[in-house]
DNA sequence: TCTATTTAAGAGTTTATTGTCTTAAATATA
DNA sequence: TATATTTAAGACAATAAACTCTTAAATAGA
């Protein structure tokens, strides 16, 4: 797979936030419920949005977890690298570390086409941005199709 | 990674072997040892190989293993769904179960376009061909850059 | 101040991937 | 036929990813 279940996980989280109301905080636990998500789980990779300031938690009755600014105007990419790290768009297709413009293995032009795509993909548009055209189109973030974009 | 481990050394192995000569059955231990790769673990993506026809191996003394015809006539995307299966070609980026064009995910349309950029760049040419050009451009087979073409 | 609620943190479990080691089967050659 | 060599097969171990469970910390509201 492209991306961890952890990165797809925080990806889908992330999208669902920014469907959201700027200012309120929204319940993890109705999150990982309504995504199908493993609660505990979700909370952990959370923290590491966190931790990059892209979201924000609140403790407490009437807590909570948000985008921040930066959150909302930052791209999946920002979320992917905060998940998986910068690897898939630094390294080699085949690993190998000295792999380079120099001495390419076989695979390294094609790569950085096909890696940009990649980062293209990731980076078309901020997540409000993809809020809206998730409303606009009911875009899919559940096997079963059921989530509700209102 | 786009990539697993082990799909990146039957990769690396494949090329290796379309450099050999048609006929002649290359020790796998001087393969492993040549390109770094554990052993027992090489011998085991291989064998996946060799179930799908795309390798011939043969036991003995002067024993090894060989690309087949339809190995040398077969391009990487052929060894990587060997290995990996077709999963990375055919699921939904987010994984998705349901995602498609009737109801597709935030993504969808957009991996299409980059999912047949990864494959493209899989099935560009043949292993002959790989082979070929390898040799003519000392491609990097190994992270030191040591592997020998001729 | 006390209690209930919610996220944070950390330990522990399960499963998949990666890697190692041992034995069996095939076969060339002495 | 006996031996050495090489791949096949299977058990096993280590590591990483995915997931679960328990306890701690923060805080709203009674």
């Amino acid at each position: 797979m492209l991306l961890s279940k952890s990165c797809v996980y925080g990806l889908r989280a992330s999208i669902y936030l920014a469907s959201k109301s700027d200012e309120e905080f929204n319940s993890i636990k109705e999150m990982s419920d309504k995504l199908e998500i493993s609660f505990h789980f979700l909370t952990k990779i959370l923290q590491q949005l966190t931790a990059e300031s892209l979201m924000e938690s609140y403790k407490g009755p009437k807590g909570g977890i948000r985008l921040t600014k930066k959150g909302r105007e930052a791209t999946l990419l920002d979320m992917v690298i905060a998940i998986d790290g910068p690897e898939l768009f630094t390294q080699c297709a085949l690993g190998l570390p000295g792999c380079g413009s120099a001495t390419p293995c076989p695979l390294h032009e094609s790569w950085i086409e096909t890696r940009a795509s990649i980062q293209g993909m990731l980076e078309r548009t901020t997540l409000s941005e993809l809020a809206r055209e998730g409303k606009q189109n009911k875009f899919r973030l559940m096997a079963d199709g059921s989530f509700n974009w209102d």
